[in-house]
DNA sequence: ATTTTTACATACTAGTTGGTATATTTGCTG
DNA sequence: CAGCAAATATACCAACTAGTATGTAAAAAT
């Protein structure tokens, strides 16, 4: 699968470590030392830092972002219950200490838009692959009538992930789990009046008391 | 007003400093060097950088966060209008430089919050100070049926400003005020459906009709 | 008037940061 | 197996960062 296997090592530790403390708080020289690699082979790989950050966007985060809305790739039906189900799955993984870190993505934004052009448009592409999957997701709910054909499929989608950042973001100044998950579900009541045409939340209790 | 120009002098400069880069990033020895005033005295009125940061929420970002919302204080009626317009002001006020830089408080927020604290408490302040006057007003517009009785003051007032922070992220990566405010149109037309008993922006144009 | 405290100014510094320079080892090709 | 390039190791380094240390002038207290 993957010819270097310490290339991606090495990405994959400073990845895990941005995670936490972010890209300028990034001390890869050190990772990398708790993997046994020397710095000659981290500055082999990446001749500078921002070359790490490139990669950790393309080759990391990207598909990342790909595979979390890839339910709703090449669909034609159950639109409106994959959506639905999906901000309730960004509930049920949260955890307290990922609310404290925050989302990665989002993160990056923040801190390297406004430092970095190369790296803002590397994140500008993630941003619009996650936008183009959701616009195209629903277009083709208000197709199959599931959607409310009233909505603007583009800026709806640039909202609902700015809406999701936004929990985010006020979650983790409030160190508070409970917070995201309240808010998270205010953003769901907010898209059952304005996006479904039918209330997902209760398909999905339809759907499983039918399953028992 | 002031017993301490100096001190002042030196908060201000770092402060606009730090709107620009954030705060890890802002020198506050040669912002206050440009203003001809020695590491001396910016040593003596802060005896660290991170005290800068927290007198730079406490007697700058704070105040203007308050005044941001302070037409919805302690208001009885025609707070319908007055929200929908504060949200207009936002995309009036926006300009591309600033779309670059984002919301001072929002980048604070994600730079600061998993840093320090104390840091993160501060800026915890300055939200709630916000939640609580939005909190307060929808609590009123409630009672002079402005505002719809489904909806829940306290988690939609934390959704509200997590999603003009959504807005702002957004905006900040895609590099684009017309993102901007195109994704502050759809929250507010969002709002009509959710929050607003009669359309705010239809009062509003009558209003103006009727003045005219 | 003298002591003390506040308000600055200047010079220095330990630790860090993101690298280079250079040497050595490994693995592949002919 | 010679020879060459890719891969890795080690030692070094200039610029920077957030401070200290120390000294002095002026204001305030006694």
């Amino acid at each position: 699968m993957s010819k270097n296997t310490t290339r991606e090592k090495i990405l994959q530790r400073c990845f895990e470590a941005m995670e936490v403390v972010g890209f300028e708080a990034l001390r890869a020289d050190k990772e990398v030392l708790n993997l046994n690699i020397s710095k000659g082979a981290l500055y082999h790989y990446f001749p500078t830092k921002l070359d790490i950050g490139y990669a950790m966007v393309d080759e990391i985060i990207k598909p990342m972002y790909e595979k979390k809305w890839s339910d709703l790739i090449d669909r034609s039906e159950g639109i409106a219950n994959s959506v639905y189900e999906l901000i309730e799955n960004e509930k049920n993984n949260a955890t307290e200490k990922k609310i404290l870190r925050g989302d990665v993505l989002y993160n990056l934004m923040l801190e390297m838009s406004g430092v970095d052009a190369k790296f803002r448009q590397k994140l500008e592409e993630v941003l619009e692959l996650q936008v183009r999957i959701l616009q195209k997701a629903i277009l083709a709910g208000k197709n199959c009538n599931e959607i409310k054909s009233g909505v603007d499929s583009r800026s709806m989608s640039y909202l609902l992930i700015g809406q999701l950042h936004g929990c985010y973001a006020i979650a983790k100044t409030r160190a508070s789990k409970d917070v995201f998950t309240s808010m998270v579900s205010g953003l769901q009541k907010q898209l059952i009046d304005v996006l479904y045409v039918n209330d997902p939340s209760r398909s999905a209790q339809r759907a499983s008391v039918a399953s028992a």
